[in-house]
DNA sequence: CGTTTTTGACCTGCGC
DNA sequence: GCGCAGGTCAAAAACG
């Protein structure tokens, strides 16, 4: 480097290092339940190829989607989404089979009649067809919103109460600290709106970082962790690494007139087409200096809020170091940053084990490769990426193999996408954010390491329900093992207390086991060690009577589809106490998943096209029912 | 020629 | 302070 070193590094050291984490801003009404009475049908009405026969049944609660919406109504942020969904009053329905499509799809054009003579009624069932065609695919892609939407609102809720409850025990001076040493989920970023307006940001603004592949501007913590010190000042909010699709907004206020928002959940986005999503990234990567967030996320409606936020602090692309001294009253490099919030949402992991030959997993994100180095104990190396679909992105991942089987490949996560997914990453995104978010939700501190990453890549988890914890784990890790493995295919939520019973998740073959705690038992006497499920089963068990049943005809394999499935378990666990309601949102997920087709090995798979067909290219009946946690069918 | 990978240097945190 | 280990940077090389 042609820098004076020190001088250089020193400074960068103490500059806002580079964000790992987008901020979204969510809004949520806080009394507002979505959970636990919400799921989506699953009624593709007649897809192409299809059955036609897909049903499902959650708990009995369902959410006939978009119904009566057109496309262009169709809710493209979570808000307008959940706005939709609060103005129509569940539809509940039964698992019906061969369902006439019109009934799901009839559009606003003209409500059945029943007098209706054939011909009228044949007509506008072509052109409900049609129309239908555009809606399954949006349905789908709702789905996976709202199922995300959901776990991440009892995430939040559940947070949300907990921080409530911490601010009435302290007093007021410590609120702020006491906000930002809550453990958020991956995505979350709390900030606190004083009355006159100013943000006071706890956290780190994710948003700060401008790291441009120049690279001219890096930074890096120097803060020591834990001197996580709260101060007021607006939000250091700027540049292209800005661009923010909140879904949903939560705001609360307090007694003090202070207004809690909280930021949160990855920018799943799903597109249209992967086109689509292709398109869009390019235009997103093109004004990712401007003002990307309109052009990129063109449903964000004005009375959102977030967006004219955002514009007013993106508005220049680069500020000088003066310039952001001027905007933030601090230098970008002295920016406070909260050192809890960074570490949280820098050691939340996710990692997942995979059976693969692929050098790296197919999870539909774009990544770059930018370390490589030989971890200790293990004989593999160990590769770092980072996400290139948008400039800025916080989001990194490890890969590597295990040393005692290479065939397994170990892929960790860690932070939250700063952009719009394409569809093929929705899953996988979605599952560690979830997870993460479930992660550092449960527990206060560290808890396991990655296994397969960390020098000890003993994977003997799997065998008891005892938690791993190492004492030199930094990092919470929730680790996602989908190998087939029947001593090791679980994967386990490890709290560093030890006082929680690990979630475990098992993946046999073609299905997806979750224990919750209260279960534990009565689970693993049936399905471990027993033969391979039937294809696409997924199940679900809990100690609450409700059991959950996904049976479908193909055979399903590769991580793609597991991480689908994965998704869904871990969006269920993200909403520990309300377990139903991760339930809904969970199968809506799985329902979704699907047998592949073509996953290749290669990039070009698309995790994403291939769940969209899944439903019409297999009529899976998909059956979901409550019974007692006892009884269950293989 | 732009983008990605490779790879050695460098940084940080941690335990001693 | 030192050494170790995990991560990261960035120049150079490779790639398409
Ligand atoms: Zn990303």
């Amino acid at each position: 480097m042609g820098l004076n070193n020190d001088e250089s590094r020193s400074t960068e050291a103490i500059s806002s290092q580079r964000l790992r984490s987008q901020r979204i801003e969510l809004s949520v009404a806080l009394p507002f339940e979505i959970s636990s009475e919400m799921a989506l049908t699953v009624d593709s009405g007649s897809p192409p190829q299809s059955h036609a026969s897909n049903t499902a049944t959650v708990a009995s609660h369902f959410v006939s989607l978009s119904t009566n919406t057109r496309e262009t109504d169709v809710p493209r942020t979570t808000q307008q989404f959940l706005e939709n969904e609060s103005r129509h009053p569940m539809n509940l329905r039964n698992g019906s089979n061969d369902r006439p499509t019109v009934e799901d799809g009839s559009p606003p054009l003209s409500p059945q009649r029943p007098s209706q003579s054939n011909s009228d009624l044949h007509n506008q069932l072509k052109r409900t067809r049609t129309e239908m065609e555009h809606m399954i695919d949006e349905n789908q892609q709702m789905r996976k919103v709202l199922s995300l939407m959901t776990a991440e609102y009892n995430a939040l809720y559940q947070q949300l109460v907990t921080t409530v409850a911490l601010q009435q025990q302290q007093g007021k001076t410590e609120k702020f600290s006491q906000l930002s040493q809550v453990p958020l989920a991956t995505a979350l970023n709390v900030e606190v709106v004083q009355g006159n307006g100013q943000r006071a940001s706890p956290q780190r603004s994710f948003t700060e970082h401008s790291s441009h592949s120049a690279g001219s501007e890096r930074s890096r913590s120097a803060t020591p962790t834990g001197s996580a010190q709260v101060s007021s000042r607006s939000p250091g909010r700027s540049k292209h690494g800005d661009k923010q699709t909140s879904p949903l907004r939560v705001k609360l206020e307090d007694d003090t007139n202070q207004k809690i928002i909280v930021q949160a959940l990855p920018t799943v986005m799903p597109m249209d087409t992967d086109k689509a999503a292709v398109n869009m990234f390019r235009a997103y990567k093109e004004e990712s200096s401007s003002q990307a967030i309109d052009a990129s996320n063109p449903s964000e409606s004005p009375e959102l809020g977030f967006a004219s936020e955002a514009r007013e602090s993106a508005s220049q692309d680069e500020p000088s170091v003066a310039e952001q001294l001027e905007q933030n009253g601090w230098p970008p490099n002295k920016r406070m940053k909260s050192v809890l919030q960074d570490t949280s949402v820098r050691n939340a992991r996710v990692s997942v084990r995979t059976r693969t030959d692929a050098p790296t997993m197919n999870d539909g994100c774009q990544w770059r490769k930018y370390g490589q180095k030989l971890a200790k104990g293990n004989p593999c190396p160990r590769a770092y990426y980072r996400c290139t679909v948008a400039p800025g992105c916080p989001v990194r991942k490890q890969v590597q193999r295990c040393a005692e089987d290479r065939s397994i490949l170990t892929t960790t996560y860690e932070g939250t996408h700063s952009h719009p997914l394409p569809a093929a990453a929705v899953a996988m995104a979605s599952t560690t954010s979830a997870a993460a978010g479930m992660l550092l939700l449960g527990s206060t501190s560290s808890s396991d390491r990655a296994e397969g990453l960390g020098s000890d890549n003993s994977f003997n988890l799997g065998t008891h329900s005892m938690p791993i914890i190492s004492a030199s784990a930094p990092f919470p890790t929730i680790t996602l093992d989908l190998t087939n493995n029947p001593a090791a295919n679980q994967m386990h939520l490890d709290a560093a207390n030890g006082n929680r019973q690990p979630y475990t998740f098992s993946m046999a073959q073609n299905g997806i086991q979750m224990h919750a705690p209260s279960m534990m038992a009565p689970v693993q006497s049936s399905y471990y060690g027993a033969a391979k499920p039937p294809s696409g089963t997924f199940q679900m068990y809990s100690g609450n009577p409700l059991m959950v049943q996904f049976q479908g005809g193909n055979t399903a394999r590769g991580p793609q589809l597991l991480a689908d499935s994965v998704t869904a378990a871990t969006a269920a666990i993200t909403s520990d106490p309300n377990f139903t309601a991760a339930l809904a949102a969970a199968i809506t997920s799985i329902l979704s998943s699907q047998p592949n087709n073509q996953l290749a090995a290669t990039n070009s798979s698309s995790l994403g096209e291939a769940l969209r067909g899944a439903l019409s290219s297999h009529g899976l009946p998909i059956t979901a029912a409550k019974k007692d946690t006892a009884s269950r069918s293989t």
